[in-house]
RNA sequence: GGAUCCUUAGCUCAGUUGGCUAGAGCGUACGAUUCACAUUCGUAAGGUCACAGGUUCAAGCCCUGUAGGAUCCACCA
């Protein structure tokens, strides 16, 4: 493989990612025989497990930047645990999104010119099923094309058959426990896509309303009793009515004639069955079970006393509809009044509003009741409010509260289970208040209405008796409309299932959970998902996966925020501030994408994002191409002219100065023996800076300090990773890769390389380098990997870096070294920008007796760039740099001098405030008591060490 | 109405049980550069850590309150 000179992602992301799923590389365990998910359990061939579970994003949709992000984490996550050697499984997973998918092909339906009626809902599941095969792959091409290293043979479809079995296997045993009921109950319904929403799926929008006042006259005493128990006698059904007042028959002759309730919805008034007040409103106690007459109908109802009623409320009364309104609904079942359906499900009006309003849309009829009670004098008030109103979260529709017979689940004792586990601390949360958040959520917890009158999802295996209507039997024959037992004939129910019921058992499904068998695998170590579906989802999974394993189904979750737009807004369609990841993807490049969405990112916060970042994480995966270019071409010079294996000199690319290059063969496949202490062992031809002293070698190869000092550097920021990791920060996992890559490995240890070069150690550390950066970066350092002469095999499964060993006072030197070159550079700059015309490429380095400088001159000089490093032979003169705290001068004029005076008379200043703030510290009795000692003794240093910087500042400054 | 979170450099964000002389990327200014990389290198400027109190030897961090913002939940007849 030739190392191509530019880094273009395009021209190799493809063929890696193929090379990897070519050689198994994302099965569990690696490259194992057979089927991964039946994992025999014996302990003796178990490595560590980590498994997770990819949120399966629509079959039929395309990737938005919530999906890259979701596959950033996780296959970070999934990356590095693979190498760290656990037996790591990322199962991927597509959802048929019943609703979503639903949608778009009605709308497609509807282009054509045809309608969902034409069809049984067994040809609209199949024609459904044909689009979505024909939209597939979609979604599982952007996947991997975000390097998403999940074992796709393992693909989970929402409808596969071992996902309808599970749900039906649930579904039986939750009806066998009771959990499961048929009610009558007010759902949320979308008149457009004709079907029910669970409360959650509805958005509430603040709107601008009215608020009307209606007047109902009171009818007198007698005909208000009589009516009363007339409009009783009609409910057959009712067994009970304790909460009707007492008061019943107390009439007064000074009662008021009317009562005034307020109301949104006028036309809804054909529905009402009551008028409730507040049981402590004096002003219409009186009322209270006497009857008024409902306006434009000729029906009479009941005043009753509920706490529903707000006296500061509009006027303190209000019209109960139970039919058509959540809250009026509890108020009848409350008082046992019955419920009129008035609005039918196509938002029309039905015949029980009467024949002048049936059939006109619910805005047509409020407006013709509007006019018709102000015909007749009723209509007391119109006032404008802001009310939250409830919307179609797909259409915008506004949404019907309807009566339908639904299947309902009983969550109480789910939800019981799932607090109990939580509160014991199951599962660890990240952002960790999200915990409380879900245990408050979960206690609050209404019934869960699990119908959708949708054919696009998982048949309900529910069928009614044909002759008994209140009897059903389950049975998972749902690919029949009709069944017969015991002679009996049974219709299928014709809903569907909510699809949060269904994927509640995303991660026993996708596990390959089965009762009573060993499986290492679940729970899954993290569930990695939106916070915005933290109720939708994680809730339900954890009931779900209690309820069916008996276990949490995951260890740890982690939520992350929403992508935001550069200036924090929201993204979406209407707004256009949508950001298509991949079309970043294409732009600059897998990897790219992926440092820059988790870059400035933390659990559960809505973070702004916006190109920026991605050019950022491209130049990162540039600079990687870069040095490990020259690192390779590096090697190439080597071998090609070494022919002695122990060292060669050559003329150096700057000319003049010498290059040592040391040369240490290295196994690729066993970097745990490498080290700069002790690869000297093998013999000779391997020469370490730290131990060639000992060998006796040419001495000036102990100057190679610069070594030392990366190898600390990468063992520091392995280990920051791995802290990183384990507490989910990315973000600052992707800084520290940024700052070893940048910072350290090239700004400092590869440029020393120039001058000082050690062929085996360039190896090992670029390995390692490469190595932690391959979560983040999977595709460009699987790249250079291949690319490089001496690796084989994958990267991917190369294993994460042990330990390298180092001498630590060689290390420090170097940073020693890097202050003295920092000063120097900052000097000069300052000098140049204080006195024109001045260039440094003139300026001689003087050092005075100092073993460090005199033994790094030729470092210090190319790192500077002054013209060059020599001894003062003890006759310093110049400008003593001051702040390096080593004997080194500037060799420079005295008018220089004089011109960079104001700097360091500035420096001198800032240095003692902060010497007087460290005194005042210091002078405070309870500081030096309370304080621990240990940081007492470090202002102490400070102190002395600011001290004699402020003294050699002074001296600096005097001798100007 | 309830809950949770946020407010730190021009912008976007870190800052892990209080020890800070508050960091990064981008942006800005100045300078460099024939060869791994202008997708480069170097240097620098830029902060009353929203505000007001409190606890502490010590507060960006803990407590109380205020203001602004975000998200979620409930609800508005």
């Amino acid at each position: 493989m030739k190392f191509a000179s530019a880094y273009e992602p395009g021209s190799f992301e493809p063929d890696i990612y193929a090379a990897w799923e070519a050689a198994d590389e994302f099965l569990p365990g690696g490259k194992v025989d057979g089927d991964a998910k039946l994992y025999d359990g014996n302990p003796n061939n178990d490595p560590k497990t980590y498994s997770i579970v990819m949120p399966p994003p629509n079959a039929n949709g395309n990737l938005h930047i919530g999906h890259g992000l979701t596959i950033a984490i996780e296959d970070s996550l999934t990356r590095y645990h693979r190498l760290r050697g656990d037996s790591t499984w990322y199962i991927p997973g597509a959802d048929h999104a019943g609703f979503e998918t639903w949608v778009v092909y009605e709308r497609a339906l509807e282009k054509e010119g045809h309608t969902r009626f034409e069809y049984s809902r067994d040809e609209l599941y199949a024609r459904v099923w044909d689009f979505v095969q024909e939209q597939r792959g979609n979604m599982e091409l952007q996947v991997r094309a975000l390097g998403a290293s999940c074992s796709w043979k393992d693909l989970t479809f929402t409808l596969d058959e071992n996902v309808v079995r599970r749900v039906y296997s649930t579904f039986e045993k939750m009806w066998n426990d009771g959990m499961i009921y048929r009610g009558e109950k007010l759902v949320n319904f979308c008149t457009k896509h004709q079907t029910a929403f669970a409360d959650i799926e509805v958005e509430h929008k603040d709107e601008k309303g009215h608020l009307w006042d209606i007047a109902y006259q009171v009818v007198d005493n007698e005909r208000s009793s009589a009516s009363e128990d007339a409009l009783l006698a009609q409910r057959t059904d009712s067994t009970s009515r304790s909460a009707t007042p007492s008061s019943l028959n107390t009439a007064r002759s000074e009662r008021p004639s009317e009562i005034v309730v307020s109301t949104t919805r006028p036309e809804t008034l054909f529905g009402d069955v009551a008028v409730a007040v507040n049981p402590e409103d004096e002003r219409y106690k009186d009322l209270i079970g006497s009857s008024v007459k409902l306006p434009l109908t000729k029906r009479e109802i009941p005043i009753i006393a509920d706490e529903h009623a707000d006296p500061e409320y509009g006027t303190g009364a209000v019209k109960i509809t139970p039919a058509h309104d959540p809250d009026d609904f509890e108020v009848g079942e409350r008082h046992d009044l019955p419920r009129i359906q008035v609005i039918g499900f196509d938002g029309k009006m039905l015949p029980e509003a009467g024949a002048e309003y049936a059939g006109l849309t619910t805005a047509e009829c409020r407006k013709k009741v509007l006019n018709d009670l102000k015909d007749a004098g009723l209509l007391r008030g119109e006032k404008e409010i802001v009310h939250s109103v409830a919307h179609c979260y797909k259409c915008d529709t506004v949404i019907e509260p309807m009566l339908k017979e639904q299947w309902f689940i009983d969550v109480k004792k789910l939800a019981k289970v799932a607090i109990e586990h939580l509160e014991a601390g199951e599962i660890k949360f990240y952002p960790a208040s999200k915990k409380q958040v879900l245990i408050n959520y979960l206690k609050g917890l209404k019934d869960w209405n699990i119908s959708r009158q949708i054919p696009w999802g998982i048949a309900i295996p529910m069928f009614r008796n044909v002759d008994d209507p209140t009897e059903w039997v389950f049975d998972t024959r749902t690919n029949l409309t009709e069944i017969e037992i015991g002679g009996v004939r049974y219709v299928r129910d014709e809903d569907t299932f909510d699809t949060w019921f269904s994927s509640s058992h995303w991660p026993i499904v996708c596990t390959n959970w089965e009762d009573g068998k060993v499986n290492p695998y679940y729970p899954l170590n993290v569930m990695e998902t939106g916070a915005d579906i933290l109720f939708a989802w994680v809730a339900r999974m954890i009931m779900m996966g209690l309820y069916v394993t008996g276990e949490v189904p995951f260890k740890e979750v982690y939520l992350h925020g929403l992508v935001l737009d550069a200036h924090g807004a929201k993204m979406s369609k209407s707004k256009g501030n949508v950001i298509n990841p991949m079309e970043l993807v294409a732009k600059y490049g897998s990897d790219a994408f992926r440092l820059g969405i988790l870059r400035g990112r933390s659990a559960g916060m809505n973070q702004a994002f916006s190109e920026q970042s991605v050019v950022a994480g491209r130049n990162l995966c540039n600079k990687l191409w870069n040095i490990s270019r020259f690192i390779q071409s590096m090697v190439e010079e080597t071998e090609l002219s070494s022919d002695s294996p122990k060292r060669s000199s050559r003329a150096s690319s700057r000319g003049s100065s010498p290059v040592l290059v040391v040369t240490a063969d290295v196994g690729e496949s066993d970097l745990a023996s490498v080290s700069s202490a002790d690869v000297g062992a093998t013999g000779l031809d391997s020469v370490s800076s730290a131990d060639v002293g000992a060998t006796g070698l040419d001495s000036v190869s102990s100057d190679n300090m610069g070594e030392d000092w990366i190898l600390w550097e990468i063992n520091e920021a392995k280990w920051q990773i791995e802290s990183q990791m384990k507490n989910y920060r990315f973000s600052e996992a992707v800084e520290t890769i940024y700052s070893l890559v940048w910072d350290k490995y090239a700004d400092w240890f590869v440029e020393s390389q120039k001058i000082y070069r050690n062929i085996g150690l360039l190896k090992a550390t670029l390995e390692a380098i490469l190595k932690l950066a391959h979560p983040f970066m999977p595709f460009v350092t699987e790249a250079i990997w291949q690319n490089l002469s001496w690796t084989d095999g994958l990267l991917i499964n190369a294993g994460w870096p042990t330990d390298f060993e180092y001498d630590p006072m060689s290390a420090e030197n170097f940073e020693k070294l890097m202050v003295l070159v920092i000063t120097a550079r900052g000097t000069l700059q300052a000098l140049s920008e204080a006195h024109k015309g001045l260039n440094k490429a003139d300026i001689t380095m003087l050092y005075g007796n100092d073993s460090l400088v005199d033994d790094n001159s030729l470092l210090i000089q190319y790192f500077t760039r002054v013209k060059s490093v020599i001894s003062d032979e003890g006759q310093p003169r110049g400008l003593r740099l001051a702040l390096a705290n080593h004997e080194v001068y500037l060799d420079v004029s005295s008018e220089v001098v004089a011109d960079y005076a104001a700097s360091l008379e500035n420096k001198i200043l800032a240095v003692g405030r902060e010497l007087d703030a460290l005194n005042m510290r210091m002078m405070n009795p309870n500081y030096v008591d309370k304080a621990p000692a240990a940081l007492v003794k470090e202002t102490q240093d400070a102190i002395a060490e600011k001290s004699a910087l402020i003294e050699r500042l002074k001296l600096e400054r005097d001798t100007i």
